[in-house]
DNA sequence: ACATTGATTTCTACGTCGTAGAGTTTTAAT
DNA sequence: ATTAAAACTCTACGACGTAGAAATCAATGT
């Protein structure tokens, strides 16, 4: 009498279980070489046991993209909005950053489950206390989300980091007369470190929603 | 004497004819059935002619990317810095209208090619013209492409466009004392216009460039 | 005119994939 | 003990990407 009894079946999976498997499998292999029946072999079940409990390799990726959304945590009721939408948005990068492969998962599904209308509500707490007007707020909200999920997913898929030595040969080749700031920028692209620009573009952004109070 | 010798192969397949074709099928049917198989068969000749052209088929949405990519047009030179941001912005919008199932690939490779230098060449003058100094324009110039192409995403994603009804009821069954917000913003909810969403956006981040020149 | 060579296109075959459908095993309720 | 439902497995099918060999064609030199 070792193991409690958590699921009425055979075998007793937890949903829950297959997804944390499923997350493992898809950092490892990369979303090409992810698939059901490599899971189904690494967690020890039939790959349509997979799914029986998600119906289709379409609804296991939804659950795998709500599931990394749902360790967005609360962020400090008592902050201010602007280090709200930070904490925020500095959360979203390390999710991009601890699940590189499964986070553009997001961007096909855009809104996951539950787990969204908590941080949706969130966010409109935060620009309503900054003093937006209703329609402001909705369409901030929406469009930083967006916003944020590009920036994060742009800095797993290597176009916020500095720049690689290809990379760099690739634009030294550059005919200078056609490309004058690529020639005159280039000491920025190699000086470019790991999270400023993801840091100076949400600044940007809170920056931009703080000009708006200003403004009709 | 009709046809004008253009390649000189066999059939004279034109890579660029490919994939025009290929960006019709992705179109039509999708991401998940777009397939090699059926593109040769729609185009007209082995599918393995096109991978002796694109190596892959990763080679060919690689091709497919640069395609659409290059399709922005270079801004009007003369134009203010935030004029020429603002048209370059909406450009990527327009992009992701024309051809919502194809551009996640932009997502995908971040940098496709050639086209991208010209792009980039475009806001880094922008950015300069503005006032920032080299290592802002840097940084805010991917900070800038990622969050337009998250926005421009988003918009053929769904997320931005006005909610649909099971939406809607979704949001209504949700605990009031739970989901304030959510149930104080419903009416702004379903008066969502397209468009508007992403133009706000645009112009908070346009805001917030002009206001990094006031601070230190 | 013909042979040669290299570029292009096709053919065949292999292993992998998602999943429908039928069957089996286990649990829970009567 | 019987039954019904839930959980899981087995088998099989069509589609996929692509490696490798073969075929076809254009260009060139002779």
């Amino acid at each position: 009498m070792s193991k409690k009894k958590l699921r009425s079946g055979p075998k007793g999976l937890e949903p829950s279980e297959i997804v944390k498997a499923a997350l493992g499998l898809m950092e490892e292999e990369g979303p090409d070489a992810f698939s059901i029946r490599k899971l189904g072999a690494t967690f020890g079940c039939d790959p349509m046991a997979v799914l029986y409990h998600f119906k289709s390799k379409h609804g296991l990726e939804r659950a795998m993209a709500d599931a990394i959304n749902a360790e967005i945590k609360p962020v400090e009721a008592s902050a201010s909005w602007r280090d709200r939408l930070t904490d925020l948005a500095f959360q979203y990068r390390g999710l991009a950053l601890r699940y590189p492969r499964t986070f553009p998962l997001l961007m096909r599904f855009w809104i996951t489950g539950p787990a969204d209308y908590h941080n949706a509500e969130m966010v409109f707490k935060a620009l309503a206390d900054a003093g937006l007007h209703d329609q402001e707020v909705v369409d901030t909200c929406f469009g930083l989300y967006a916003s944020l999920l590009g920036l994060a997913a742009a800095e797993t898929g290597g176009l916020l980091k500095p720049a690689t030595p290809d990379i760099i040969a690739e634009i030294e080749d550059l005919p200078p007369t056609e490309f004058p700031m690529m020639a005159k920028l280039l000491p920025a692209f190699t000086d470019q470190q790991v999270g400023r620009a993801y840091e100076t573009m949400v600044e940007t952004i809170l920056n931009g929603i703080e000009q708006m109070l200003a403004k009709p």
